[in-house]
RNA sequence: GGUCGCAUAGCUCAGCUGGAUAGAGCACCUGCCUUCUAAGCAGGCGGUCGAAGGUUCGAAUCCUUCUGCGAUCACCA
């Protein structure tokens, strides 16, 4: 049982006792840091089954848990709060009980597995900054998943069909040369996304010239030859042309080449990929299905649809009147399929944007009217839209951070900030590039992931990333800070009887941090939020560093308070590691 | 127009199921490196929590209305 379970216990009975009254709830909370005492307990609430004065009763409670509940050392009340202060003896006590800091806070093993799916780009364009988020972000929840107990299956679907690949693949055709990665020494996703906007570029043209023969701006856009050309493809692609799916096979292998490089650059992975090309046309039989168990209606034209007006929402197409699938229909369909591949998967989280917020909505809604049991279990990991002070990017018009681009740019502040302060002159070339990339790759990381998914991000390519303050290197700083006390503890005896040791008010507060951790870990899984362990850990380190530049760690003569505070600060580093892990951040050993 | 989301210090953001005097960072101002890494620490300045009502002993937090910003409501994906 935990202290918070018999704390509320012992007050429960403690009013039963005191009052002959039942309580339901106890209310209890951190104790602000302006009073004195660790825990607080509310004592406003209790008035509505106590009459009398809230100071009387939170004393009478007071004086009855410290006669009852032995970590208890005293008590204060101030109006309706009551103080609860814990000994020395029981922060101590919890302290020494954890053997392995590096494995604290993680859950058990428990329940179902459930499959996060992130990224999801297209193979016509390289990934930029909101691709970052993406990956970022799903990547995260997946690992606090995992650490919160579950079994975690990461995935993709890859959007690598449709006429806006046709797109790139016919500019190429037409204005390409022959150009290839190899050739050209650009990275495929590059290459393959320049035609896309080149594609772009010849098609407006195609326009103008439309519209200065006298068409309209619609019957240009339509009757334009290039248009016309990749919707052809498209059809030719569909009806399995060899050459066209042998040029179709050919760039988006450079597509694919381009986007493994970043992801590892990045430092993300993947354990299943999944191709809209394979999985466009799933769906059709569920639709048939659904019509039988009337989830699905037909209209006259053959079209197929679900009627969700009951839910507050509108009818929605889920089969065209061709016959063709819709993008709802495949998504149906590869929910279904995924299931059937990995059958201990019970439930899923989709991370993409929120301008699906509205088909998510329905798909479960769909899925859930078929009657799957994992349709309980379905998740819209919904983000905000990374902005430029400009407005959207838009890869067409050239106004997109590029991803490559970005993490090569926070690699070279962290190097000129690096290089001034000279701390690592001895490292060799490739240390330096190492840490240069952690520490540029933490900046961002942090950056992004330390506010709340729901939140729009504004990114100003003009004002680097911070490096100061609440900030992905700042934690790094301190966890390499850490590192070098350890190092020159060198192996600063552990035999001593730490329970023997005073605690400093600093350390006292240390171990309050650390020992939320595991409640962080479940909390942000539960929000599926990492910016919740963010600022956990930016907590802790803010904490640490007081303690550090106030209290000599090494500078001490008590060899046990020395031993203590060396152990305090190596507790401190694995915490920080462990949570940096969750959110896919490094921490150097030296900085 | 319907629906969904967001609005907290000059800027970027925390604020958990309602609780004490709303917190950080950046920026600006003061101090602190011959002692464990100053990417740091200690402190100062800075707020009508978008507005108005309501519920409550108590509201940034819950409810209603309004304002502003964004998204969405395709036989596109």
């Amino acid at each position: 049982m935990t202290l918070q379970q018999t704390l509320e216990n012992q007050i429960k009975t403690a009013v039963e006792k005191l009052y002959g009254a039942k309580l339901e709830n106890v209310e209890l909370q951190p104790t602000r840091k302006d009073f004195e005492g660790d825990i607080t307990a509310v004592v406003f609430p209790m008035l509505r089954v106590v009459k009398g004065n809230p100071v009387q009763i939170g004393e009478a409670i007071g004086n009855y848990l410290v006669s009852t509940v032995s970590e208890i050392e005293k008590f204060n009340v101030v109006q309706g709060f009551l103080n609860i202060v814990l000994s020395d003896t029981y922060y101590l006590n919890f302290f020494n009980s954890i053997t392995d800091f590096s494995s604290f806070g993680k859950g058990q093993e428990n329940g179902k597995a459930v499959m996060v799916e992130y990224s999801s780009p297209n193979t016509n364009k390289p990934l930029h900054l909101g691709h970052v988020r993406n990956v970022l972000l799903g990547y995260s929840v997946a690992e606090i998943e995992k650490a919160a107990g579950k079994k975690v299956y990461k995935t993709q679907i890859i959007n690598d069909r449709g006429i806006h690949i046709c797109k790139s693949m016919l500019a190429w055709e037409k204005f390409g040369n022959g150009e290839t990665p190899e050739s050209t020494n650009l990275k495929g996703d590059k290459l393959v996304g320049n035609y896309y906007v080149k594609f772009d570029q010849e098609y407006k043209k195609e326009i103008e010239a439309l519209k200065a023969q006298g068409k309209t701006e619609e019957e240009a856009k339509t009757q334009a030859p290039l248009i016309l050309e990749a919707q052809q493809m498209l059809r030719k692609w569909e009806a399995g042309d060899a050459e066209t799916v042998a040029l179709w096979t050919k760039m988006n292998g450079w597509v694919y080449k381009g986007f493994e490089e970043t992801y590892k650059s990045i430092g993300v992975d993947f354990d299943f990929y999944y191709y809209e090309s394979n999985t466009y046309l799933l769906g059709k039989d569920i639709i048939e299905e659904g019509i039988k168990k009337n989830v699905f209606f037909t209209k006259e034209d053959g079209s197929v649809w679900c009627d969700l007006t009951e839910d507050g929402l509108d009818e929605k197409l889920v089969l065209r009147s061709d016959g063709t699938a819709v993008y709802m229909t495949q998504d149906i369909g590869t929910a279904v399929q995924r299931v059937k591949d990995h059958q201990d998967v019970g439930g899923m989280i989709y991370t993409v944007g929120n301008e699906q917020d509205y088909h998510f909505k329905v798909l479960f809604l769909i899925l859930k009217k078929l009657g799957y049991s994992w349709a309980e279990n379905l998740f819209h990991l919904s983000y905000g839209m990374v902005d430029l002070p400009s407005g959207k990017m838009k890869s067409r018009e050239g106004t997109v951070v590029d991803a490559d681009d970005l993490i090569a740019q926070m690699a070279e502040t962290a190097r000129t900030i690096s290089e001034e302060l000279g701390k690592i002159d001895d490292f060799s070339e490739a240390e330096k590039e190492q840490l240069y990339r952690t520490i540029g790759l933490g900046a961002l990381k942090y950056y992004i992931l330390k506010v709340d998914p729901k939140k729009r991000i504004l990114f100003n390519p003009e004002e680097s990333v911070d490096f100061q303050g609440n900030t992905g290197p700042f934690i790094q700083y301190t966890y390499a800070r850490i590192q070098s006390i350890l190092r020159k503890a060198g192996n600063v005896s552990t035999e001593h009887d730490l329970s023997l040791v005073e605690i400093q008010p600093k350390e006292k507060e240390l171990i309050k941090i650390i020992q939320q951790f595991p409640d962080t870990i479940q909390l942000a899984a539960e929000n599926y939020s990492p910016a919740l362990l963010a600022n956990y850990t930016y907590d802790l380190v803010k904490e640490f560093n007081s303690f550090y530049q106030n209290v000599p760690i090494l500078a001490t003569d008590n060899e046990a308070e020395k031993a203590f505070r060396v152990k305090l600060s190596g507790a401190v580093a694995a915490v920080i590691k462990s949570a940096f892990a969750l959110l896919g951040i490094d921490v150097p050993e030296r900085m």
